[in-house]
DNA sequence: ATATTGAACGTAAACGCTTACGTTTAAGGA
DNA sequence: TCCTTAAACGTAAGCGTTTACGTTCAATAT
């Protein structure tokens, strides 16, 4: 049974490179012959075999999407990926690029040297997301000759095209809210100090709070649960029982922040005012529910398709970070200072 | 550049032919000549054109996972495709397969007769996720001749490989685990009517009831959402005060009847026992967390994905409906009837 | 000793497209 | 009228594999 591009070459009486020719759009085929040649092949229901086209271009109209599998600091009870991947979706459904997935384990983690990985794919780019990706493993797949978008993540010490929430800023709008609220006895609960999206939020915080001449007691715990939350509320409140609003460096936090408070029976936000950050789904189902800053991950997820794509087109532009705006959601966890 | 097997072959002084043979473990090249092309390869880092090799066998050793967007009756605030989808991550990780995914969009649900969605992406097979996938898609794509396996979903009349949930049996176990604790007064929170799985569960609530001589009033409201859940809930008590413990075909359902009851003053489980369906993950994280039946997720995505790769094997295998068994789980929300 | 067999290996076509290059043809310029 | 030019179209090689079919040759059977 002939392809389809060759029937239709022999059914018009002409050559197969005309008919691809005619189907890529590409100069070459006169006005009319082009007409019929299309009219035929949506007669035939004509597919183009992306894979026989890969291997003529070595292009695939593949990409990855590899998240690294371990939660991180923000979504433990959220699917954050899942929306980011969402985003891409989005992107690529208007393309003709489809999405190929991975998780990335350790074992891969580990032994990135032989590409091995990325070369079976045969994909064309790929976006890396999530935060504790290892600085070594990106490297190595911007040697593998394809596009890199990171996502969540950024590179130490090297320029490289990523995709980042405005984290300073959200702590900032974060704390001003506590302000304006007239809130004066702010405390700050945060993950550890390493990781790089909490640095920066609890450097929002605090730079917030120097403008208005404030400064916070801020605890540290190594996780960012709703376990580890509960615990820093604790820490939190016995070395500084005057505080009178808690700012947390995710909701997972927030939320167990505000178990224990109401645990000690105190009221939240009568009492004592709470906000997040990332606005998880369970943000706005929590009782009381949740005000944070939300991170838009459907448009992380778009922009960081977008930039791929661009980068397929041109993989010479200069390594840009795009950093996407935060907003804030106020809801019922904080109100003005009684 | 010659290829990898070519450059292998001519510094072998051997064929193509051979250097394929031994690479994909065929007979027909001796034993030691074989090792010598091995070693080689590994040499120099060989890694098959998963695309040539796809051209030349038409496999392309990959499939695809389409879910459909809609949000369904049991995923709300939960990322339950997320862990399907590792599910089959998993078992594929072992095998050479990768996976292409994509959303299921109206657009693509409501023109599926020319096969475009599924030829463009050259897959061996697919899972196809959602309960309310359209079943003249689903018989669409069937004919489209690559096997099809359903997750959380089935066909109407006719048999189809697909994996459901045990949906009657974890009602009843609800059921029973209420009775069990004492209660006699027993209401049931229901979805659509014509939802399968809600009307498997409900018909497991009423099979359990009724083997001790109870029946329940059952409530049916056409969403399941948490507001959905309180709507219920004050519809059921008002007709029905007496009531003790209450049933609920999913955990969203469940924790909006608990803060319905919590606003008007009853205490959950001290004054009402409440059961949910799914074990969602915030259902642990709930106050009071959530009594529960659990459903495997990643287990029904594991079992899916090697459905489907032993149907690559043998399409002609006689359709066969997997169902996963679940689990009562014992948390806050219910308690013995004082 | 010859005939038979099968393992080892080579040849070359095929998979469905794209594309560099060559040929034809008609239009436009002098 | 002849030459130039470019658009229209054809030719055929190539992308990296696999595989049906041939060939060679040594081992076994007779």
């Amino acid at each position: 049974m002939p392809s389809i591009i060759e029937q239709i070459a022999s059914e018009l009486n002409i050559s197969n490179a005309s008919v691809s020719r005619a189907l890529n759009d590409r100069p070459g085929v006169g006005k009319d012959l082009r007409e019929r040649i299309l009219q035929r092949a949506r007669d035939l229901n004509y597919t183009p075999s992306l894979i026989a086209r890969g291997l003529a271009t070595s292009q695939t109209f593949a990409i990855g999407f590899f998240v690294h599998e371990k939660p991180n600091l923000s979504t433990q009870t959220d699917p954050f990926y899942g929306e980011i991947l969402h985003g891409v979706e989005q992107v690529c459904a208007e393309t003709d690029y489809h999405i190929s997935i991975a998780t990335l384990t350790d074992a891969i983690l580990t032994a990135p040297a032989d590409f091995r990985f990325v070369r079976e794919r045969r994909i064309d780019g790929m976006i890396l997301a999530g935060p504790d990706i290892p600085n070594h493993f990106v490297v190595a797949m911007l040697q593998s000759g394809i596009p890199v978008v990171l996502v969540d993540n950024k590179l130490d010490h090297s320029p490289i095209n990523c995709i980042n929430s405005d984290d300073d800023r959200g702590a900032y709008l974060a704390a001003k809210h506590l302000v304006e609220l007239g809130h004066r006895s702010i405390g700050l609960i945060a993950g550890p100090e390493h990781w790089s999206s909490n640095a920066r939020r609890v450097w929002g915080y605090t730079w917030a709070l120097q403008e208005v001449g404030l400064t916070a007691p801020i605890i540290h715990v190594d996780r960012t649960t709703i376990d580890s939350g509960k615990a820093a509320y604790y820490q939190l409140v016995s070395e500084h029982p005057e505080i009178t609003a808690i700012g947390a460096v995710n909701d997972s936090m927030a939320i167990g922040a505000i178990r224990a408070a109401q645990d000690e029976g105190r009221r939240v936000p009568e009492d004592l005012s709470i906000i997040g950050f990332d606005d998880i789904e369970w943000a706005a189902h929590n009782s009381p529910s949740l005000t944070t800053i939300n991170i838009p991950k459907r448009q992380m997820g778009k922009e960081a398709a977008r930039r791929l794509l661009s980068l397929l087109d041109d993989p010479e532009a200069a390594p840009t970070e795009i950093i996407v705006s935060v907003q804030l959601v106020k809801r019922e966890s904080t109100q003005e200072r009684s």
